[in-house]
RNA sequence: GGAAGCUUAGCUCAGUUGGUUCAGAGCAUCUGCCUUACAAGCAGAGGGUCAUAGGUUCGAAUCCUAUAGCUUCCA
């Protein structure tokens, strides 16, 4: 025994056998007909991430999964990968070059500034996929993906194109959130509302040809050069009279017409609304309303544009206000209207819901923009409809109403992005025609190559001209045509990835997409079920005409203990590989899912890492234990033992059915709970200290080869959720050759328990119960576990204890256990369902103390009878209770009436 | 503004079809133990009007309604 630490030491342990698996290839899997597949497509961290506690916990649940897959039979493939973050890498990327070469983006070639990002890419991608190795996760390595990659990019190329071609995607002018430092749209999901405190400024308005002015409540003033006109609600009476009236804009002094429409709001403000179509999603959709003009007075950059003023004289106003900062402007012209007496007052307490972009923090600017949509609408029936009707299941299935909202009222998706990082979009031009005219769209090719292009654009342009009298020139080499600037959003690739980690988009026969697809599960954020889930069933349904994964299981957010979202910027995220070297990967593992019911937040508390390490401890001390047992020759096996091995296996086999209904529904961490309960409690806890031999002694052979047979299907059973411990143990349990690992074991299989089982654990409850009154009696006594008692039972029921008398005596530490018919005198008595126990002690009992305990109890048990027996006389419960429920409380009736009985007795022998 | 969800022990959470000996676990607390596998441990104990108010029912933590508080998603 020596020679095995006292503590475990999981360092080396766990490099060794993850390099062992991946020496023995058992990560990897190959399309196997005598096998069922068992799929998972790892969410794709980004290249630009680092590891965090979200990671942590979506890995340690997807290998628990596919661990357990592995060693249940399933051809289990698990395949990595990270996406390439266009916004978030691309930001990366420009400050890199800002900051250690001097270089500015824009002083680069398109080409230039890839060939940099590849090799930042190089550098960092693969940076969490290491990390991950550390958490021990089982991924098919050799299957590593990266979504831009060119077979993976061709894959993403051909469905813009299908769906360009399927009238799926077009080319549009929309209001779309704009990021002003990314310089790019952004999808509608990827901006963030945050309560930001704010200023509210109260603007006079002139009514034309009046002295009377109306006041606007704006929050952006920077914005009213932009307005076309004013709105009030038409039910406003305090507006009536201005209906059909003019006022002028302040500053460039247009006039503009007075507009009713019913989305303005009559408390808000003041009641009026300054229409700015080009600035706000509302005001651009008052404006469709009203077709009212359009006047857009901001670049790219966030700064002011004072060339969008066609009128001169409003130029004129305004041009000393061009490429000035939309925030400083706001400023000026604060200060403009303060000093011409055309600010009443400002709220400085106003709250107001502003966007932020998801990737650079920035405040997000809506603007009209041409740009690529996917129309989703349709797309996305077969996607709402097999989730509602569980063809895919979602785990917790809560998250089914938040999926059908969303679907039901999904909008346009924006897909391109004024980025350089990403898949350039197939889309062609003929140079010098001016394609912010939709006119044009009709010019637009949308092919792989330059070559393609330009001959299509040829013959689109001969068909142009022959049909319009504004000619537009035709394309004589690929020198005259130019590419789509823009990239793709990355969910549009990371959104076919359960088919294009499989090759199944350009090459839809090949063995892996057949065998793999549709894949089984899928463990991501709930946070991305839109941006990501949704889109992967939408590419499904529409390439394969099948799911793309049969069951979703939507992990939480990982919180802080002040249930804070756990962030960089609040310092308050612990670093994973810190935890992993300070508590072990298993011991990581078991404290991550010790909190995480699924789709619920977890709450993360480093203790719960420290609870995981001292299970690995305790597993290893019972391992130290067994290994320290020497078999002792010609030993037969006592009664006792064997009792003790009957008793655990029973024990084993209907814990083994309580984990498989818990995994059945993707309960993991109850899984882990009960895996938990039954290592430490019934197996340690009682089972060793049942069959334990006396210091020195030796053991028999029979108990021996139980016990270490029942620490290989514990250890098969905990495998998945602490992988290294477990095969450093399955290699100490047995001396193993070849490809005998843990991580290929076959998993233990439910087996029904036997009547005489079943009864041999209601005994070894019965006696449980009378070992752990026994302990108590110590405990309130102050007597030694060490001094040996005398037990004597009152039952007329011996045989109930018959099988466990011996287990019974080592596990109290008894010098006798009899049976009596009579009261014993002078003794501490407890009752046990109806026996009345007596426990003789050298010290005298104290009558009083032990008549008070008795009586509390005999109360207690009255008062419970009382309200059974309620039950019981009611004619009502007996007509529509269920008769198991009747029988039931029959036998709650009797035990208790039995008990009272035994109370009684005990009392009256102490009177 | 629209929608969904949550509220159970000091803390974090289970509680499956309404009925299992007064509602369970882990952590924390308290008591006693350095008992020859384990102090990263052992043996015990205490702790809950199941948010509030009604209702349905023979029976409610569980179903319904309202109220309060919290959270998330969408706009």
């Amino acid at each position: 025994m020596s020679s095995i630490a006292k503590t475990y030491n999981p360092k080396q342990t766990e490099d060794k056998w993850y390099a062992c698996w991946m020496q023995e290839g058992f990560f990897q899997s190959r399309p196997n007909p005598h096998k069922k597949p068992y799929t998972i497509v790892i969410p794709p961290p980004n290249v630009t991430g680092v590891l965090h506690m979200g990671h942590m916990l979506n890995n340690t649940i997807q290998d628990i999964l596919v661990r357990r897959a592995r060693m249940r039979g399933y051809e289990a493939c698990w395949v990595p990968g990270i996406d390439h973050a266009s916004i978030a890498t691309e930001a990366k990327v420009v400050k890199m070059l800002k900051e250690e070469k001097g270089i500015q983006k824009h002083e680069l070639s398109r080409e230039e500034f890839l060939k940099y990002a590849w090799e930042w890419k190089e550098k960092y991608g693969g940076i969490i996929l290491e990390q991950l190795k550390k958490l021990g996760v089982s991924c098919d390595w050799s299957r590593t993906r990266f979504t831009m990659e060119p077979s993976m990019s061709a894959q993403v190329l051909k469905v813009f194109i299908d769906w360009y071609k399927a009238g799926y995607i077009y080319r549009g002018l929309r209001m779309i959130n704009w990021d002003p430092q990314g310089k790019t749209a952004l999808a509608d999901d990827e901006v963030i509302y945050r309560e930001t405190k704010s200023k509210l400024y109260y603007v006079r308005y002139q009514v034309a040809g009046s002295d009377e002015y109306i006041v606007v409540a704006t929050q952006r003033p920077e914005t009213i050069m932009g307005d076309v006109a004013i709105a009030v609600n038409p039910q406003d009476e305090r507006y009536l009279h201005l209906h059909g009236k003019q006022i002028i804009v302040p500053v460039v002094n247009r006039p503009v017409p007075v507009i009713t429409d019913n989305y303005v709001d009559i408390q808000f403000g003041t009641g009026c609304l300054k229409v700015t179509p080009a600035h706000d999603l509302n005001d651009y959709e008052i404006g469709q309303r009203h077709n009212l003009p359009i006047i857009d007075t901001l670049n790219a950059d966030g700064t002011f544009n004072a060339d969008a003023f066609d009128n001169d004289q409003e130029y004129l106003a305004v041009q000393k206000y061009d490429k000035i900062d939309r925030f400083k402007l706001r400023k000026i012209i604060a200060d403009y209207l303060e000093e011409n007496g055309q600010l009443e007052r400002i709220d400085e307490n106003y709250v107001a819901n502003i966007g932020y972009s998801e990737r650079t923090d920035a405040i997000v600017e809506p603007r009209l923009s041409m740009q690529w949509f996917v129309r989703m609408k349709e797309l996305c029936q077969p996607a709402l409809e097999n989730v509602m009707n569980d063809n895919i299941r979602f785990y917790p299935a809560k998250f089914k109403n938040t999926y059908r909202n969303w679907m039901e009222n999904v909008r346009d998706w924006c897909i391109s992005r004024q980025l350089w990082w990403g898949q350039r979009i197939p889309a062609w031009y003929i140079k010098g025609v001016d394609y912010d005219n939709a006119f044009y769209n009709s010019l637009i090719a949308v092919c792989l190559t330059a070559e393609e292009a330009l001959q299509e654009l040829q013959q689109k342009a001969d068909l142009h001209n022959s049909m319009n009298t504004l000619k537009v020139p035709r394309p004589a080499s690929v020198a005259d045509i130019r590419q789509d600037e823009d990239v793709l959003d990355t969910w549009f690739s990371s959104g076919l990835w359960p088919i294009s980690v499989f090759d199944g988009l350009l090459n839809p026969e090949n063995e892996d997409i057949k065998y793999y697809y549709p894949t089984t599960d899928l463990v991501t954020a709930p946070e991305i079920l839109f941006f990501w889930v949704a889109r992967m069933i939408i590419a499904g349904y529409y390439y394969k005409n099948d799911k793309p994964f049969q069951n979703v299981y939507l992990t939480g957010i990982v919180r802080d203990k002040l249930g804070r979202k756990m962030s960089k910027s609040l310092g308050n995220s612990p670093d994973p590989l810190d935890l992993i070297d300070k508590y072990s990967a298993d011991g990581m593992r078991v404290g991550m899912l010790f909190s995480s019911p699924a789709g619920n937040d977890l709450l993360f508390d480093e203790k719960l890492c420290e609870q995981g390490r001292n299970f690995a401890n305790k597993i290893w001390n019972a391992f130290r234990l067994v290994k320290g047992w020497n078999q002792g020759a010609n030993l037969a096996v006592p009664s006792a033992n064997q009792t003790a091995i009957n008793w655990f296996e029973a024990k084993l086999q209907t814990a083994i059915a309580e984990i498989e209904d818990h995994y059945a529904k993707y309960r993991i961490s109850d899984a882990l709970q009960a895996v938990y309960k039954l290592i430490w409690d019934d197996f340690c806890s009682w089972y060793l200290e049942m069959v334990k031999p006396e210091y020195g002694q030796p053991i028999d052979a029979r108990t021996l080869q139980a016990t270490i047979s029942f620490f290989e299907t514990l250890m098969k059973l905990l495998h998945p959720f602490m992988p290294f411990i477990t095969e450093e143990i399955w290699h100490g349990l047995r001396e193993r050759q070849g490809k005998d690992y843990l991580i290929v074991a076959p998993y233990p299989t439910v087996q029904p328990i036997s009547q005489a089982q079943k009864a041999l654990l209601q005994q070894a409850e019965l006696a449980f119960e009378v070992i752990q009154h026994v302990r108590n009696l110590r405990n309130s006594k102050g007597i030694s576990p060490k001094e040996k008692l005398p037990l004597a039972i009152k039952t007329p029921q011996p045989q109930h204890y018959a099988k466990l008398e011996g287990l019974i005596g080592k596990l109290a530490n008894l010098e006798s256990l009899t049976y009596t018919a009579t009261s014993v005198e002078n003794a501490v008595r407890f009752v046990v369902k109806g026996d009345e126990c007596f426990v003789k002690l050298a010290q005298s009992v104290n009558i009083e103390e032990e008549i008070k305990k008795l009586e509390a109890e005999l109360h207690y048990q009255q008062g419970f009878l009382e309200s059974v027996e309620k039950k019981l006389a009611n004619e009502r419960f007996i007509a529509n209770a269920k008769p198991e429920v009747i029988e039931n409380e029959r036998r709650k009736q009797a035990d208790a009436k039995a008990k009272i009985a035994a109370l009684q007795e005990a009392l009256h022998a102490l009177r």
